[in-house]
DNA sequence: CCGTATCCGCCTTGATACTG
DNA sequence: CAGTATCAAGGCGGATACGG
């Protein structure tokens, strides 16, 4: 999302939340990380991006204090991640969205097929 | 947000409310119009938001079937937007976004600073 | 009062290549 | 295996001006 030239609206509930987790990626991350999936490599597996989005929305996350992320310093690179309190108290509204979108999952799926009529009748 | 050159992923809830849903003024719009400020200029009051933005988002929202648009075919412009059953079942979910931003504001509060300083040191 | 066409700025995501 | 630098593209939000 872009929203910068208007100065962050700290006053709305709604956008501290935006803009704390709009990331692409963010909040799937934080779901896995619960789910026990630690490590950057099978995170990446799993939801396949890009290393850099990926790290770069992780990175933010442990700045913002959702997840803490901890070196092992054995020979071979060994990271985990861990969720904060803070990223813990996400995961109901978490559930609760991911619901939400799975029962309405037919109306994203009817707004991409009007998408894509749309285009293909564009050069008309 | 940006996410158009990955294929859509309906198999996630969580995408599917983000793809749905993550416009800048979507939820403010919903919550406000839920909460009876139906009129355009109004809810243009209400968040001062630029026309065009307000109603690409709203035209959006009634597209994907989360609120109705009403035209009164007086002799001055009327117009009134209405949840439909799909808009109403969001409320729930704002209501909690919005209370975890509430409970959560000073995140985004000591984020923003750490960014300010940040930039400031850029130059350096 | 309402809507939209046009122009602009820039942030976000994504690909690739390289380093420790 | 992990992380970052660099490059590129595209969408989105915003401002203005005009038409109904």
């Amino acid at each position: 999302m872009y929203k910068k030239k208007i100065p962050i609206r700290t006053d709305c509930g709604l956008h501290v939340f935006k803009e704390l987790l709009d990331g692409k990626w963010k909040l799937m991350l934080i779901y896995y990380i619960s789910d026990g999936i630690k490590r950057p490599g099978a995170l990446q597996k799993k939801i396949s991006v890009d290393r850099r989005v990926m790290n770069k929305q992780l990175n933010e996350l442990v700045q913002h204090g959702f997840v803490d992320k901890i070196s092992f310093d054995s020979k071979i690179p060994k990271i985990e991640y861990m969720l904060t309190d803070l990223g813990t108290s996400l995961l109901p509204l978490i559930i609760s969205l991911e619901q939400w979108g799975e029962n309405n999952r037919a109306v994203l799926e009817s707004a991409i097929e009007d998408k894509t009529e749309r285009t293909a009748n564009t050069p008309a």
